[in-house]
DNA sequence: CCACTTATGTCAAGCATTGGCAAAAGTTAC
DNA sequence: GTAACTTTTGCCAATGCTTGACATAAGTGG
């Protein structure tokens, strides 16, 4: 039923439009499926019918609101399968749906080398885990119609990496070739893992319901993806939403990016850890949760930090939602990155800024190839 | 010709449809027009002749590229007039245009009265001038298709003021129906004068051949005009492109804002001027071209902390080009702008980035108001 | 149970699209 | 200067989509 880039053969142009927009969009009703398609009543449902004959589609019932429920329509697994591969410094994490948006499993594995300086080993790594993954929930590679994949490197639209510096190791290779001869298959799309994030946010988490916003995602970096107009905004080299290397103090020590008091030196990960002496981040959530004073005022002050780069930001772009997340302990730091905005931003903005944790979790890369490969940025 | 919303009536939907892609892109060929319009060939050329016999369009040769010449097809004068007006501190500016892109008039007036505090007498004003204007260009009201408005102000999606601290006379009413009613005639749309220039540039100026700009805007104040994906971003509420209150200094002076350290106060007309001791911009400007080290250096400084400003701005959104305006002497303050920038953004976005001056000058805001007339941003 | 609202199916007439073919209007190579 | 080439344009018929109207279905609220 698919062909090679996940569409539907053998049958006509209507219905394969309305399949598209049900992948990228997720399931949706007759009158929402003629807004987006463009087409009309008539032709819709004739596409609606042949696609449910074929057991691509299903057809359930709606919640009902004052008058005749109208009938939500999503593709089956039949349709074919998406995959969201996320590559992190020490953890790969596949996640598999169909194309009905329906999540059918989302399994992390641990790194045992350190996924920045170690590419060729964490695609190995992670080819083998996407095809265990598929095994365990009875899929075969020839049903994916399409692989997401995130890596921690800013990307240009042709897949290289967009500013060497920050991920040397990386830079050699395209990891859309080199995931793509690992599995022996077509169809793979990288993308930044913060973009992957924002994306999954946008489509399935905190930013369901706003067309303009900004994922914040802390880890042992500090990255940012931007969706804008329900799109994910990349830039002229793929390098937007490099929020760790907004200048925060021009006579700060130096960073690794070559510029003088970037974010990530007071409010990135790695000194966190070594200011507050715990081995990982984890644990470091783990301390604030518990109460313990040190690792909660250096989460206050990173949160006011990101709050006060966030502030310029607003000014500029004034998107409806900030999302923090990549971070279990985010909420300790939430209330100061308010106050840093408040301090920075303008007060029409601020105010109707919203800014809220993350839904998705640990999953939200994952959960973002997995929406890459279903098309959602279409 | 025309109904109240400055559309074709009296045809079918397909060649509505193409004079108004004509009227938004400007003179097109057929190919680009059988793109942008979605239709096919036969469509295409039956809606053109059918244009063509009307007068509403004209039909002039194309330059050769290898094969026979593509003709380009243009809205002529009787399909209608687009109408732009920019309301400044002290100068309104009208500019006029036919619907095929045209520039008809293009006029200036002085403000007696500062027009940020007498929002009602400039737009006595601005609609004697429109009327004059188009009796110069021997047109009338029920010619025009549509009017496009400026004013220094954010403004919201339904045409209110974002930021009321920022021009609080201009607060209390809606610029948009003062107008109308001034002019007895419906069709105004208002919008932020940087946006207003952003959208000029990016249509006929130093952004036409690029889809991701951000266009500074140095006067009084300092505003930016965002264009990302070839489309006016406007933010949340209107807001977006406060580059003037995106802090530099978190222990500096107060803004009128409310905040503390912001751009405006270091690199805003207002300063300069006072630390200059010129009577206005435009003397300084004169100053500056002349030599006079202490306007130069103040143009400088001014550059670099802009330059810094933007290296935020830079990180975060990664646009094709930054385009200064707005302020006659713009070269002096170019280079030291792109050493902030370098000071303060990633090496990759630096580097992809161009810096230049806008090509529109003094016109830029009125041509804007044209622009979002003919619906160039649709 | 009835009136009301919203959703859905069906049908015929009118357009638009597709794809192929031929002609027109230039450029480039010889 | 002529021939070969490239790109644009016009025309045509079969197919497919849209429009608009009407009837029917499936809920809600009184």
């Amino acid at each position: 039923m698919l062909d090679i880039s996940g569409t539907i053969v053998g049958m006509n142009v209507a219905a394969r439009r309305v399949a598209e927009v049900l992948r990228n969009r997720g399931p949706r009703t007759r009158a929402e499926l003629i807004m987006l398609t463009g087409l009309s009543r008539p032709t819709v449902g004739g596409a609606l019918s042949s696609l449910a004959k074929a057991g691509i589609v299903v057809e359930e019932p709606g919640t009902p609101a004052g008058g005749r429920p109208a009938a939500v329509f999503r593709l089956t697994r039949k349709a074919g399968i998406a995959v969201g591969v996320d590559i992190g410094r020490r953890h790969i994490r596949v996640a598999v749906a169909d194309l009905g948006h329906t999540l059918l499993a989302d399994q992390a594995i641990r790194l045992d080398l350190d996924g920045d300086d170690h590419p060729h080993h964490a695609l190995d790594l992670a080819a083998a885990q996407v095809t265990a993954v598929l095994t365990a929930v009875g899929a075969s590679l020839d049903e994916v119609a399409g692989i997401g994949l995130g890596i921690p490197a800013p990307l240009t639209r042709e897949g290289r990496i967009g500013s060497p510096e920050l991920l040397p190791a990386w830079a050699e290779l395209s990891a859309r070739d080199e995931l793509m001869k690992r599995l022996d298959t077509q169809g793979v799309r990288v993308e930044n893992d913060a973009n992957l994030a924002a994306l999954a946010e946008h489509t399935w988490g905190a930013g369901k319901d706003c067309d303009d916003l900004v994922y914040v995602k802390l880890a042992t970096g500090i990255g940012a993806g931007i969706v804008l107009a329900g799109r994910l905004y990349r830039g002229s080299v793929g390098t937007a939403g490099e929020l760790g290397h907004v200048t925060l103090d021009a006579r700060g020590p130096v960073c690794r990016c070559g510029n003088r008091g970037c974010v990530e030196l007071v409010a990135g990960g790695r000194v966190l850890l070594a200011q507050s002496g715990a081995r990982d981040l984890d644990e470091m959530a783990t301390l604030a949760a518990q109460g313990d004073p040190s690792c909660r005022r250096l989460l206050a002050d990173a949160g006011r930090y990101l709050g006060i780069a966030l502030g310029g930001m607003l000014n500029l772009l004034n998107p409806d939602r900030i999302i923090v997340g990549g971070f279990t302990a985010v909420d300790v730091l939430l209330e100061p990155l308010r106050l840093g905005l408040a301090e920075t931003a303008m007060a029409a903005a601020v105010e109707a800024v919203q800014v809220r944790p993350g839904h998705l979790g640990e999953s939200a890369g994952a959960l973002g190839g997995v929406a890459l490969a279903l098309g959602v940025d279409k």
